[in-house]
DNA sequence: CACGCTAGCCCG
DNA sequence: GGGCTAGCGTGC
């Protein structure tokens, strides 16, 4: 005899539980259970919602150990077997549990939790010696409060928990005590958070003659049901109740009244929740190709044909005509019947972004991002995996699509840093496409105006055997027009000669001009988190650090500066050490304050904001949008989110007002980050026939990220780049794994650090990695640390961090993992926690 | 001694 | 994560 057994990861998220756990298949379940079934299954005294990531057949054994799967979840597995393979794949990668990869890969609607139902136990009435009437004779006299909560129950049937000590509030100690005696016996079963969406719908059951009979037959009083009956056997379809009503006028009861004598049926019908339903898309057929865009969509064609599973990194300038490339890519890769998965960042899924998608590809398109609800995630969710549509487009969760058969991931942009999931799992968008597209025999294309380091890296050196993309390039504009011309202005300067505005005269004269000719300005002041830096107003100097060579943070609390790499601190300078002047400042102006300087500098202005505080509505971002196009606004000011693929035809200026601002966040990335973002803005100016002018405004103008930004070279820019990184050993000279421990008490916390790091170092030496990576090694690893993390004190818990720095054919995940459990273990409690983020984005 | 609280334990 | 239990403190 073989036994049937699952394996099944269970959703409770703790070290200890993190390993799949043994269960027998029932008979009844047999036929439906399969890797990727979501169950229900009992877990020490309670229900809990678990996933089968393997099957297997066990010989004879001891049965009572075993317990049985409780309950089957869905009849279609939510996860496909490619998914629960990525999900394994993850949580090694990115040293996190498997229950939380497995969650990122189904809508949060099927994270199921146990409901406790009470009923009365029928042990009384099956064993045929006690009826109901002995119930009342059982040696403990039951009390009247005890007898109604048993009457209750018999005529309500079993109810939640919950619901019974709503209605009896004041007997929870009497509900317990006859579950204890056997009266009332307990049962779990896990419950989804949302149910499938249903709307009733009405449609006639006769025809023809009977029909006829069934209309004469109506009285002079039944006009209106005559009526609804003759208007069902026009249509001759099945209509929504909705429908109906609101048509003909009539009220419910009249068609409940057809339905009473035969002549109709009401259905309850399962519809998808559409978040676009009040949207209607203008079709747009595919563009001529420019003789770039061929040469580009020949290549990714031909992979497609071929079923290569290459990586492509495009390398495209604003403006080259990218997503006519996806789109015709897409159209092509859905032809030869298999699906695609279109990534963007959050920010820059905008309406005009979606429009052009569903504009091509109407109803094959499934749209996911943040701001959709529960539900409307859930069913567009379900489309992708009951095959209803070909196309996703979504941001970081969208690489998890459940298609069949994925031909191509496109990811736009991707370079942005909300790529990288900042929660636990940590990970990269951009690793899982790569390794989602193995599975599948994909083709990826990666695409930026400015690609990041780490990957044009790998396309250039060919060192990595993972992730080595091939190289493409746009150097056109597809509309034909050139690239605007930029302007930078010395703020230096403009404080010398007596301009203490926020806007230089250029800036000032350059919106002037607009505002005349009737044309629209867009102004970026990219101002995020609360980090400010000092700066001196005089010189430009910043304050650094010697040793990692990224500026200090100026701490308010402790008026010192410190680096966050490091942990070198000195005190706050109320002289510039530089040029002795005393305008030593922080640094830091918020969109608020710009607006107000605009009217009054321009009065009668229209200016349309745009950051969090004016986008957090549902909404409110395509409104704005929608307004800056019907020139409803002069200028668009706005954070980062004005950088990223806006398309207005009459924006002739882009002014930057501080471009410094990204550039001083205590970041080895800080200068990539600039050039990125400069470059994306720039290219939003001067797009069609009216040319573009930037002008962008900076206390270091000088500084290479912005001179290569004015003169859109990319090029000078990574080659500038890439040596700094090189001599400081960042990546992608390295690879980093941050550590940041936490603990209410800040001795014990900073014993199990240095701890850590010792233990760490331990393991390394053994290992032959341990050492500088100066030293001229193939394979070596260093640990900075532990010093204070830039948030030092989070609710209570103080925090360090350590980095580690490795390079080589190394596993280090799996020795910070080790080591990390290791430490934990030490304590019998769980009071410490450790994070590990794998290639960190955000270092503070 | 009856009750309440919490630290520790384990889940197939 | 959560539910249960053993062990101990507290209050009449």
């Amino acid at each position: 005899m073989m036994y049937r057994m699952a394996k099944v990861i269970v959703d409770v998220p703790s070290r200890e539980t993190d390993r799949p756990f043994d269960y027998l298949i029932p008979e009844s379940m047999s036929e439906w259970i399969e890797v990727g079934s979501r169950v229900g299954v009992p877990f020490g005294r309670r229900t809990v919602q678990g996933f089968v990531v393997s099957l297997h057949e066990e010989p004879e054994m001891d049965k009572s150990r075993m317990k049985p799967i409780q309950e089957l979840l869905d009849l279609l597995p939510p996860l496909p077997h490619d998914l629960v393979e990525l999900a394994a794949w993850m949580s090694k990668k990115y040293a996190c549990s498997m229950i939380s990869t497995l969650q990122l890969m189904i809508p949060a609607a099927l994270k199921g939790k146990a409901e406790r139902y009470i009923h009365l136990n029928e042990d009384n009435e099956v064993s045929g010696e006690l009826d109901e009437g002995a119930l009342f004779a059982l040696p403990s006299v039951l009390s009247r409060e005890e007898e109604e909560i048993i009457s209750y129950l018999r005529s309500s049937g079993p109810v939640t928990m919950s619901h019974l000590s709503l209605r009896y509030p004041a007997h929870s100690k009497l509900i317990k005590g006859l579950l204890g005696n056997g009266i009332l016996s307990e049962s779990q079963s896990i419950k989804d958070k949302i149910r499938k969406k249903t709307i009733k719908t009405v449609a006639a059951t006769v025809s023809g003659e009977e029909a006829e009979i069934a209309l004469a037959s109506f009285g002079a009083q039944a006009r209106r049901q005559k009526e609804v009956l003759n208007f069902l056997l026009e249509v001759g379809v099945t209509l929504s109740l909705q429908e109906v009503l609101s048509t003909l006028q009539v009220t419910a009861g009249t068609v409940k009244k057809l339905v009473e004598k035969g002549y109709a049926v009401i259905e309850d019908v399962e519809v998808f929740r559409d978040p676009y339903q009040d949207r209607h898309f203008k079709g747009t057929v595919p563009l001529e190709r420019t003789p770039e865009q061929d040469y580009v969509y020949n290549a990714l064609i031909n992979t497609l044909n071929k079923r290569t599973n290459d990586v492509f990194l495009l390398h495209g300038i604003t403006g080259s005509g990218k997503t006519e490339v996806y789109l015709q890519t897409i159209e092509r890769c859905i032809s030869m019947g298999r699906q695609a998965i279109v990534l963007v960042p959050e920010i820059s899924l905008t309406p005009q972004m979606v429009e052009r998608f569903k504009g091509r590809f109407g109803a094959k398109v499934a749209v996911m991002h943040s701001r959709l609800s529960t539900g409307e995630r859930y069913d567009e969710w379900r489309k992708i995996r009951e095959g209803r549509v070909e196309v996703a487009i979504g941001a970081r969760s969208a690489v998890f699509a459940p298609f069949k058969d994925l031909g191509l991931i496109v990811m736009d942009e991707e370079h942005e840093t909300s790529y990288k999931q900042e929660e636990t799992p940590k990970y990269h968008t951009r690793d899982v496409a790569v390794r989602r597209a193995q599975q599948h025999g994909a083709a990826v294309i990666l695409g930026s105006a400015t690609p990041s380091l780490e990957s044009y890296y790998a396309a250039r050196s060919k060192s990595d055997d993972n992730f080595a993309p091939i190289l493409l390039e746009m150097n056109q504009r597809a509309s034909g027009s050139s690239l605007p011309g930029v302007h930078i202005v010395d703020m230096r300067e403009e404080l010398k000669e007596g301009n203490r505005s926020m806007f230089s005269r250029a800036l000032h004269s350059g919106i002037a001009s607009r505002l005349e000719r009737g044309e629209q300005t867009v102004l970026l002041l990219n101002r995020r988190g609360h980090s400010t830096f000092v700066m001196c107003r005089s010189c430009g100097y910043v304050a650094g650090c010697s040793e990692c060579d990224i500026s200090l943070t100026y701490h308010q609390k402790s008026n010192n500066l410190r680096c966050h790499y490091c942990g070198y601190s000195a005190p706050a300078p109320s002289i510039c050490p530089e040029c002795g002047s005393e305008h030593i400042r922080y640094f830091g102006t918020g969109t608020q304050r710009v607006e107000g300087e605009l009217s009054k500098l321009f009065p009668g202005i229209r200016v349309i904001r745009m950051d969090v505080d004016t986008t957090s509505e549902k909404g409110s971002h395509e409104k704005l949008l929608q307004a800056f196009r019907e020139k409803k606004g002069d200028v668009l000011l706005g954070t980062q989110m004005v950088a990223k693929g806006l398309d207005f035809p009459d924006v002739t200026l882009v002014g930057v007002i501080a471009a410094d601002t990204a550039l001083n966040f205590p970041d080895f990335r800080s200068a990539e980050k600039t050039f990125q973002l400069l470059t994306q803005v720039a290219g939003r100016a001067g797009r069609h026939q009216l040319p573009g002018e930037v002008v962008i405004q900076s206390y270091v103008p000088d500084h290479y990220s912005i001179v290569h930004a004015s003169g859109h070279d990319y090029n000078s820019f990574v080659r500038e780049e890439l040596n700094h990184r090189k001599a400081l050993h960042y990546p992608p000279y390295s690879r980093l794994i941050l550590v940041t421990m936490s603990h209410e008490k800040l001795p014990l916390l900073l014993r199990m650090a240095e701890n850590f790091v010792v233990e760490l170092k331990g393991k390394a030496q053994k290992h032959g990695w341990y050492g500088s990576l100066d030293r001229f090694m193939p394979e070596a690893l260093d640990i900075l640390g532990p010093v204070a993390s830039p948030m030092p004190r989070i609710k209570n818990r103080y925090r360090f961090q350590c980095m580690v720095k490795y390079r080589g054919n190394i596993d280090a995940v799996s020795l910070v993992r080790e080591t990390a459990s290791a430490t934990v273990d030490n304590l019998r409690d769980a009071s410490l926690q450790i994070s590990i983020d794998v290639d960190p984005q955000m270092l503070m």
